[in-house]
DNA sequence: GAACTATATTTGTTTAAACGAATATAGTTT
DNA sequence: AAACTATATTCGTTTAAACAAATATAGTTC
């Protein structure tokens, strides 16, 4: 019951909801496309991806320079039943539909998590 | 988003998870019960209950001079919705189980929500 | 209405969360 | 290896949560 207490300490954030919600409609994401979607500052996003990964609800990969966040695969059934409860909550609210435009028109700006396949030396010169 | 952070902050404790769950599976307790069934003051389980309320996630109603508490009857689909989840995903915890169990040899004892229907008298005759 | 009982709130203290600014780390390019 | 970039962590400060002990409130009994 504590582990399930601390998870849903890491929903209890409005920021961190946010990003679970972004990374739900992209799949995967970098940090700093997180920071230009909300708005939010860079230590801000990597405070809170660290607590959204810490309860497991958010797993990381390294891409060249970029570290990339998506929802978790579910590791057993009750971890499974958790992310599928919050999946669905999450996707129901209002801001989610308005944070997916803004994760929409952040992407067709090109930065940066479309071009993640790219070398950084060719990124930066479309990008910023 | 607010609101729902909010319904997630008030799980994000575990003495409130297990009040939840005693509730789950007794329908209606009053305080003093909940009291007795985990063994907290009766400071902590007011507190407690007082932050559930406030979330909507607990409904309470006056009996003498009992409030008997209850998990919440939804009031539109996505309180259902977040209800339905909380209470699929406590039930299946395992603390929930052995506090059904204090929970059932606390009723044996028969105080008090059992008598919550009898007159203050009568009950304090019997418990205590 | 006075004594009593169940529950709620206040008070003071301790522990944790959130934040920006600054600094550190790790991978990349040249 | 030095300069650079994306991300992580530390630091100091502000705001909130948790708790017990004490007090307040509202309903009940006599």
């Amino acid at each position: 019951m504590k582990n399930l207490a601390n998870v849903f300490k890491a929903l209890s954030d409005e920021s961190r909801l946010r990003i679970i919600s972004i990374l739900l409609t992209s799949g995967e994401l970098c940090v700093c496309d997180i920071e230009a979607t909300m708005g939010f500052t860079q230590t801000k996003v990597s405070r809170h991806l660290a607590y959204l990964k810490k309860a497991q609800l958010v797993t990381e990969r390294r891409q060249g320079l970029w570290k990339l966040y998506s929802v978790s695969k579910p590791k057993n059934p009750e971890h499974k039943q958790i992310l599928d409860c919050v999946s669905e909550i999450v996707r129901s609210q209002p801001v989610a539909q308005s944070d997916a435009k803004l994760l929409t028109r952040n992407i067709k700006k090109g930065c940066c998590t479309t071009f993640s396949v790219i070398k950084p030396s060719n990124i930066t010169a479309i990008c910023k």
